[in-house]
DNA sequence: TTACATACTGTGTGCGCACACGGAAACAAA
DNA sequence: TTTGTTTCCGTGTGCGCACACAGTATGTAA
């Protein structure tokens, strides 16, 4: 190729080929009834001059819409998910105007069921492009077999399943993110200082980032050989019981009362921080993930020590961009990419919330 | 306003009142030659449908090219200047098809006249919209009010001036990134250890980033009532002699053997870590400002503990993404927007770096 | 020969908008 | 009356592209 020249024309691709518009538009979309002849100058000259199409003229005469799903669990106003649809909703308006549609499809994380009977529908009525934040692994592999046997482009969010055919994945190395969790919550102890580690189990199961974050943080520990000089105090709350589960909590402490750090690994610190501030505890250094509202009114307040984030919204977000880029911008795009695990204290959270929007 | 029917077209407005597309499009664009009647019965049914035209379609249609300039300093590969300049960068593909153009205009940041240069050929030749880093704040002052005179608009990045009309401003709280940078680098002190505060003037001049950073750093130590109980030790380093920084560095750490942190304000630190290296000085807490190569380099190396980042490629490239929406768009935006203050370990750069591409 | 299918190609129209141009209408001056 | 001026208004064209449709050329069968 020559150069860039983006201001050729389909009027001047014809011409150099020696062949009409209507020609050269046919090359372009492939729709056929073109003559070898005709096809090779044109393909010649396209790459010759790498013609890149007016994308504004393309869509403002094209007449196709553009339809994308996304599939992520139902959410609450300032919860985790809702800061996931946020990312879509951004997008929208900035890409509205490329006749692209966003559709929302919910389903129940912790009925697999209501998973199917989204995918099943979405299926019915194929749109060009879906999101999905892969909490079924099986069931969504189905899922995503099916859209690529239909050609229907799909990426993950959150997490991602390796072998489906995926245009793009955005999420955190949650691993990593647990040992850097580790890092700054040992930072400051001392010898024979104990660590409160809770884990809830919601419905019975785990979600794969809690895991792999706990994974982390144990390796962490490992590394540095913090094992034996540090005592881990394992317990799980109950996901309906505040009473009980500040009983709980008030034992531990009068029983160990070495302990100066604590950490959950799912999002809902904010629980462990209101029992602490009920319970008057404080010289305890807690640490947790996700920005949602009432985390952050912790972190404020100086209860909780340190957030680490992932900025959901923008994971939706750039999945949506991207996927612009590929079906409409016709770029290419990255495939996997991680989100940076941003480390949030009670003085730069103000502008970092301020920033995102 | 009725709704936000966006797929309404100047040919719907005309025809609402009883016009023709012609005196719509003269009162859109206040050309004129309207008669008060028309004028009100086009602008009473613009406004209650809420007309907003079609961006793609004019700009297909429009024949007018947006001159974007931004005047920072010279930079070389690698420093923090051509991490500003690589934000605008991002932006000229983005926003090429809406006929913007950028021209870059640089100044020597500690020469005045190089400055004062600049300004006048871009008076000579007004542009659309100008992007500044107001080094030097009198003659930026006089730059900006000739631009507010002929209509041009105009926006800081990295530090602002007040006084100025401008569109907006994106740059860190530098104060408050003082603040941190204390909070981290005093965590694991005890009693009587030392601080090494490292105060490099370039040319003679210490640039207000730099000089509030200082200032929130011995902000929190008041705060926090340890001004008596570390000891603080200044060192001016030589902007040119590497020998005598170095013996310098090894005098001071010979007589202080309880310096347990360091820390300098600029964007320089690894020029600290370099000589840390070669005087095998370990065991000593290294903080410093922005993700410049060698920074980022002696941090995974483990020289430097922590880097304070303010994300400047995302400040030029929003600065410029800002201007096309209220030139192009017709968007409100933000005045004053605080960029988050990133905190980076050699935990998590790697994510971090790879996202911003 | 005519009729008709096949293979390919060029032209025309419209997407929504910006903008130039040529008018009409009303009125004043010659 | 004619001529000119001012004020206002509608129409036509083109931006680059997608797509429908009407062709032309050639071959094949009746």
């Amino acid at each position: 190729m020559k150069n860039d020249n983006s201001n050729l024309r389909i009027k001047d691709i014809a011409r150099m080929a020696g062949v009409s518009e209507g020609t050269v538009d046919r090359v372009l979309h492939k729709r056929g009834d073109v003559s070898i002849k005709s096809l090779e100058a044109v393909t010649k000259v396209l790459d010759e001059f790498n013609y890149t199409p007016n994308i504004l003229a393309r869509s403002l005469a094209s007449k196709k819409i553009f339809r994308f799903i996304y599939l992520i669990p139902q959410n609450q106003p300032g919860d985790y998910w809702s800061t996931v649809e946020k990312g879509f909703e951004m997008a929208m308006p900035e890409f509205a105007g490329y006749n692209v549609s966003f559709e929302k499809a919910c389903f129940d994380q912790f009925d697999v069921n209501s998973f199917n009977d989204v995918a099943d529908k979405l299926l019915q009525n194929l749109p060009d492009a879906v999101f999905i934040a892969p909490i079924f692994k099986d069931e969504t592999l189905l899922l995503t077999n099916q859209l690529s046997e239909f050609g229907v482009q799909f990426s993950f969010i959150d997490s991602m399943i390796e072998e489906a055919d995926f245009l793009t994945y955005y999420g955190q190395n949650s691993t990593l993110s647990g040992y850097i969790a580790a890092k700054f919550l040992v930072e400051q102890l001392n010898t024979n200082d104990s660590i409160l580690v809770i884990r809830t189990k919601r419905k019975g199961s785990v979600s794969n980032q809690t895991r792999n974050r706990y994974d982390g943080f144990m390796n962490y520990l490992k590394e540095n050989d913090l094992v034996s000089k540090l005592q881990l105090i394992e317990a799980e709350l109950l996901d309906d019981n505040e009473a009980s589960n500040k009983e709980l909590l008030r034992n531990l402490f009068n029983q160990n009362p070495n302990l100066r750090a604590a950490i959950t690994f799912n999002s809902k610190v904010f629980r462990l921080a209101r029992k602490f501030e009920a319970l008057e505890i404080n010289n305890v250094r807690l640490i947790g993930y996700d920005l949602l509202d009432e985390n952050i009114a912790f972190l404020k307040k100086g209860v909780i020590s340190l957030l680490l984030a992932q900025r959901p919204e923008k994971q939706s977000y750039l999945s949506a961009k991207d996927m612009c880029k590929k079906l409409i911008f016709n770029q290419e795009v990255n495939k996997i990419n991680y989100m940076p695990i941003d480390i949030l204290i009670k003085e730069n959270i103000e502008a970092f919330m301020h920033f995102s929007e």
